[in-house]
This record gives structure tokens, sequence and C-alpha cells, in this order.
DNA sequence: ATGAAGAGTGACAACCATTGTCAAAATGAT
DNA sequence: ATCATTTTGACAATGGTTGTCACTCTTCAT
């Protein structure tokens, strides 16, 4: 999602880190830190979750995780198939997720933001709705 | 008898909400609850913390004011000047803020929604950046 | 004007996601 | 193995936001 990210730097393999790609991997919705904390312990693989924190903080640093912020202010993170940017159409109620690629709206953002004399621009852009699962129940 | 309630529920007028009106009034960029509260302290119009917190709860339910969520997860609030659906365009330095429209961006999301399959629609979209004043500095 | 009904207020506590701390543990290079 | 450096995790602390609830103020019918 972020326009740029930081030259990776060094990091050192651990078993935290790879539990935390595990249970990313496996994932295939946005999921908050405190959930994946969960997860990981009711997997067993217990890690600290100032570690979770922390990890997920450095995967969305270097661009290897989107991150989404709720309505409720609360950060998700998920792990995308793309590699560019793109942003996403995610459901409401059961947080399905499908990830849109736009080019006419990046134009559109570039454009407004020169037009305003507006320099180093970045944006985000979420669209939220009910999947067709979910609309069919209610 | 009673009347029947409009779709924005009765509400009644108090002098803290008299107050709060007035600092959004002269309030050009987005302002936090926090700050809005610390503003109306050091006007002498002392209002409590909770109740600033509902006022502007109450007035971004009834879309009287827009809500913007900053990248540390505060909370800002805005009276914008146009009434219609629209986005902003933020300085990430000063907060100075642009009002924009983009109807290709409203159609570009419905229909990435339809073609999912997706409902009851909605999305969020804010642009950021250095204004040309604050790119001029540094 | 008066009083009842109930919406609104505010000082304070509670909540909760996130970050800071720092000694102990783990890692990678030598 | 040894050492320098990074990482971890239990816990404290932060900070925005919401919940509580007795009291106050608006509103409205009388
Ligand atoms: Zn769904
Ligand atoms: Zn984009
Ligand atoms: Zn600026
Ligand atoms: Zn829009």
């Amino acid at each position: 999602m972020s326009l740029q990210q930081q030259p990776a730097k060094e990091q050192r393999r651990t078993r935290q880190r790879a539990a935390v790609d595990e249970v990313l991997e496996e994932t295939e919705d946005f999921i908050s830190a405190q959930d994946l904390h969960a997860a990981l312990r009711s997997r067993g693989m217990s890690v600290g979750l100032a570690t979770v924190y922390r990890t997920l903080q450095t995967l969305a640093d270097n661009g290897q995780v989107d991150v989404l912020h709720t309505s409720s202010g609360e950060a998700a993170y998920r792990r995308c198939a793309r590699d560019e940017h793109h942003h996403h159409l995610v459901c409401r109620s059961c947080k399905a997720t499908v990830e849109v690629a736009g080019p006419a709206v990046e134009r559109w953002t570039r454009s407004v933001a020169k037009e305003h004399g507006y320099v180093d621009v970045a944006h985000t852009l979420e669209i939220f709705g009910l999947c067709p699962r979910c609309a069919a129940q209610a």
C-alpha cells in the first residue's frame, strides 16, 4: 500500500518471526495484532505480545504486509498476493478481501495533488461493503 | 400528541454544543477532540472532555462534520464547506486542507464493488502530502 | 410561571490498543 | 566456544476514547 519502503534492514531469523509469518501465510483476511497473538497462543506457538507488534510493524515498514485501519482505529494486517500498489474491497461483516488496482484512481490523486501544489503525496483508499455470501443471509 | 422523530434525532440547545460549534466554525483545519477541548478551555468556554467527544460523535453521525483518522489513529474533525460527498487533500505537516470531489472515483468504487458482488458499499479516500508553503521550507 | 420528564453534563474511572523498559536469551560471525 | 549485537517478553506506562451516574439544564404541558 505504501509508496515508499525502507531498504530492508538486516534481520535475524528467530522462532517468533517464523511463527508470525506462518500465521500470516495461512490467514486469508486482515487480522489484528491482538488476534494474531491469540491465534499463536491457541496453536501452542507462544510469542510475546510486544514481539508480535514489533514484527508486524517491521513487516509493514518493509512493505511485506498491508495495513488497514478499521473504523474503530484498530490496525489489521494482511499478506497480499500482489506486490505492486493496490487497494482493498473488504467485507464489513466477514472481512473477506479482494485486492483491486485502479490506475485511473492513481492518476487522479496525482493530478489533484499537483493541481494544488502538494508534493510528496500518498493516499489511502479502502472500499467496504457486504460480500455476496454475507449479503445472502441477513 | 408528540411529534415523530426526524432522521436526525432531537437535540437540545445547550451552552456546550454552541461552544463546540463556535470553535468548529472558526477552525479551518481538521482538529482532534483533545485539541478542541484545549481550545475551549483557553477561550474560557470550559466544556467537559466527555461532552466534547459526545458532541463531535453526534455531529459526525449526522454528517455535520467530516472525520479523518490520522496515521496515529487519532480522529480529527472538520466542518466542511460543501455538503455533498467529497474527499480531502491534507498537508501532512500543517494540516492545510483542500476539499476535492472526483466523480470518476465514485463511479470506479461502485463498479469495482458491483463487479465482485459487494453491496451496501462505502469507501474512505484521503490524499496526504506537503502543501506548497510547507514544501517551500525544509 | 411551575413542575415533571428526561436529555445533557462532567468529574472520574475504566478500557484497551499500542509503545516503552530493560534484563535475560538467542543469533551470527569469528 | 566466545563475543558483540540483536531480539525477546513480562510488565509498566501511555494516551485516546468510552462508560458511569448523580446532578443540572431544556423543553413542554399545564
Ligand atoms: Zn462477508
Ligand atoms: Zn492507490
Ligand atoms: Zn502545510
Ligand atoms: Zn468518495
